[in-house]
DNA sequence: CTTCTCCCTGCAATCGATTGCAGGGATCTT
DNA sequence: AAGATCCCTGCAATCGATTGCAGGGAGAAG
């Protein structure tokens, strides 16, 4: 039951700990006897190996972090599903590493980087800014990001991967255009942060392009969550010039935005159309469905997390790693008006 | 940019490793010059102190293991915070790990702990067997399950921290029948698995208790999962004598149930009552909003982490800790009949 | 019989931080 | 002035596994 070392291996077997190192991980030369003496000993010992040690020598964790801002949104368990995935067939460990969208919870997140706590580290941030930016360029440890992020001077040293939600956000307006609604209204995240930014740019432009015209009183901004949504709503559905149709930059502002119709008595999609973004799990669960953009969250941590192996395997080595997938329109009630719910 | 040690630092303020250590770690005496000096010199050579040597001197990983069966189900996502909560006030990372309701997986994860990859593990299991509760007794490193678990001879040496999921299930059964409802089904977990036993014995219970009788033909083995449920309910919906009332052991079956009424034409909760158990996020955004019985995971994982603390502190050494939690009925509208939907 | 390989094994250094022990200097006590 | 006390600092061992180097034995080749 104590613990036991290579060298109470090594005593018991009459052998030197070198040679129990080799016969147990298969490395250099070990006489087929000997070795099968040590690995039946280790066994009825019931040894094993000390993590720490084994970290300190060879100058690897086997374990990543994943620095995600919220873990209350349903959004990230797929990705940590995708991560998930591939993390296991390589032997490593997650970290969950919790930011709480704030700038210093990830200097945190990459100070464990740096005190090798593990060997690299997928990140999904909204506080893109010169510090972070610049302490994650300072890291040996490879680090993936899942957000776009346009470089200023294209020096960035670290991968990413993302769906491009500019595209997201137009799909879904566009849909609602197409429904022949000319009157809409867009609620999004801060328009100061490069996702907010694009993804109102990918209203703005689906709007233009249709040749109508953009009203500052109905873009706000907000902060992706249910009542955000709600509040921003309710403030449009009070005035005369309501608009017919809602674009949210994610499910659960459009939630928050469906309770708002129900409570101010307007039927969706009849009265306001609806469409979100993420296609969460709850999207086909609420009443009616909810239209939404799809963003593959779980592939993105697949190939997040590929890419970080690839990266800490060695290949790869050279040039910036940069993969945008595509989104996809999921239509359900929210939006079609001659549907049932 | 490079990796600089205490030798390093040591060599360039003139002192000798141990009194940067020392200066560093606030350990023993170090005067105040010194120390000025030596951390000037940390603070511009951008030193950080290797994890892995630290974990090898000092036999701590400050890590815990969260071992959860599934990733997918909500359920866990609100333990994961609970139990975050306390780490992160007590300076512990989290690595999260997935066992997939395997136990060759959660015998994976026991090995993980033997490995010293974490001091402590808190662990979600449905296997409970002789094999892997020999393995936990076996370890040194303390484990807290969130499971209710009766040891055969009060040997274990693990805590837990549960709720009572009899008495819950028991509440969900006694409201239906207060409702006035008399023919009922019950859709739960395996019966060889303690937790689905207890939970079927809630039902069972609380029907002899009313005086009702208990029909094998209204009693389902079912997985926890939406489409269990759902083909539970669609066996029995098709019966002429088709019950009134449906106990589901949690949300997604109770989920799963309310499609299949839908799609046989049956409203609830006029045609069928419903009630599910674990009081998801989603339960109250399904339509009509379900009725549940809130099993508390937040709090629950809080606690587990806290009595981990306790433990890993040396604090609360002897003796095995158990904290039960009593589960609370969340009335809405799939099992009220003079509500609106 | 000698020489050259090819295996197998042990010695000892190494990874980077921590800490018990002892020595030395400064201050205080009697 | 001698001894006691209190700080501060350095030496060296330690945590447990890995690995380059070199020595030794067996077998093959000449």
């Amino acid at each position: 039951m104590d613990k036991h070392t290579i060298y109470h291996i090594a005593e018991r077997v009459g052998v030197s700990p070198s040679t129990v190192s080799r016969a147990l991980s298969g490395r250099g030369y070990c006489g087929e006897a000997t070795k099968a003496k040590i690995l039946r000993a280790a066994q009825e010992m019931n040894y094993a190996p000390d993590n720490a040690a084994k970290m300190l020598k060879m100058r690897q964790t086997r374990k990543i972090i994943f620095a995600v801002p919220d873990i209350c949104n349903p959004f990230y368990f797929d990705m940590i599903n995708g991560i998930n995935q591939v993390l296991e067939e390589h032997g490593y460990l997650m970290i969950l590493f919790y930011t709480k969208h704030s700038l210093a919870e990830e200097l945190k997140a990459i100070q464990n980087l740096r005190e090798n706590v593990a060997d690299g580290m997928i990140m999904v941030s909204f506080n893109f800014c010169e510090e972070n930016i610049r302490a994650i360029n300072a890291l040996q440890a490879p680090v993936v990001l899942t957000n776009q992020y346009v470089s200023p001077d294209g020096q960035d040293k670290f991968d990413y991967v993302y769906v491009d939600t500019y595209e997201g956000i137009r799909l879904g307006t566009e849909h609602l255009i197409g429904q022949g609604i000319r009157h809409l209204a867009y609620v999004g995240g801060s328009l100061n942060e490069q996702t907010g930014y694009q993804r109102f740019c990918g209203y703005k432009e689906a709007m233009q392009d249709a040749g109508l015209p953009l009203d500052d009183r109905f873009v706000a901004e907000s902060d992706y969550t249910e009542n955000g949504g709600y509040l921003a709503a309710l403030n449009w559905l009070n005035q005369p010039d309501r608009p017919e149709g809602i674009v949210a930059a994610n499910d659960l502002m459009a939630i928050g935005v469906m309770k708002a119709c129900e409570e101010a008595g307007l039927r969706v999609p009849e009265d306001v159309a609806i469409v979100g973004m993420d296609n969460l799990d709850l999207a086909s669960r609420v009443y009616p469905k909810l239209t939404s953009v799809a963003l593959l969250q779980e592939e993105i941590g697949r190939q997040a997390a590929l890419m970080l192996m690839k990266r800490l395997e060695g290949r790869h080595s050279a040039g910036k790693g940069a993969l945008k997938l595509r989104p996809r329109l999921v239509v359900r009630n929210s939006s079609v008006r001659d549907r049932q719910a």
